[in-house]
DNA sequence: CTACGGATTTTCT
DNA sequence: GAAAATCCGTAGT
């Protein structure tokens, strides 16, 4: 497979719906266990910051969690949703600013063997290995288990550690819509910040 | 295709 | 003590 460029700090330091646009056919990797896990980034969600009531940042006042967001772009933001599932994040923009871009789905490239076995392993028991192959990695919480992505690996700066995103692909075709599951955000709910590969 | 319930535990009020 | 940027099986359209 060829070898693509990592993306560098500036990238990071634009704003989170300029950095989840431009995520979009990009290739997150994650260095483990000497060999590289990756995937085509097709889905990803902007978090704008303190007045983005859906955002964990929402306020403005950082927490033990989430002082990650407060520091500049380029960090890894990964938290616990739900008691069950970890949430991948990038932290956009620049210091106290703090936006990220969840990432929503990947398409496996490298490793795609591990990855099953990391779903088949550390996924929900009872699951069935139809539903594993069909949707390995194509949502927040299946492509942390996929990946091997935890919440220890939250505050990793992706310029220089073993999770980063290099160049790959340019997406034909990209397609906005509202982010999902964000009912509670009132007038932030329904703004078009979610970017999906199409 | 959409709708619903249950699993599970950290985080913040 | 309640809520949460989810997932998966089942049942219905």
């Amino acid at each position: 497979m060829l070898r693509h460029e990592r993306l560098g700090r500036e990238f990071y330091l634009q704003d989170s719906l300029t950095v989840a646009r431009a995520l979009v056919g990009k290739l997150l990797v994650h260095e483990t266990g000497g060999l590289r896990l990756s995937g085509k980034i097709t889905e990803t969600e902007a978090y704008m910051g303190p007045f983005d009531k859906a955002a964990h940042s929402c306020g403005g006042v950082p927490t033990e969690r989430t002082k990650i967001m407060y520091g500049v772009g380029g960090f890894t933001y990964v938290y616990l949703i739900y008691g069950m599932y970890n949430c991948f994040n990038i932290v956009a923009s620049g210091e106290n600013s703090p936006q990220a871009v969840l990432i929503r789905a990947v398409e496996a490239a490298e490793g795609r063997e591990i990855m099953l076995e990391n779903r088949r392993a550390k996924g929900r028991r009872g699951q069935s290995e139809k539903s594993i192959v069909k949707n390995l990695s194509n949502g927040p919480g299946k492509l942390c288990i996929a990946m091997d992505i935890q919440r220890n690996h939250s505050g990793i700066d992706l310029v220089g550690g073993e999770i980063y995103v290099e160049e790959f692909e340019t997406p034909k075709k990209i397609i906005t819509t509202p982010r999902i599951n964000i009912d509670y955000a009132e007038e932030y709910k329904d703004k078009p910040w979610r970017f999906v590969e199409g």
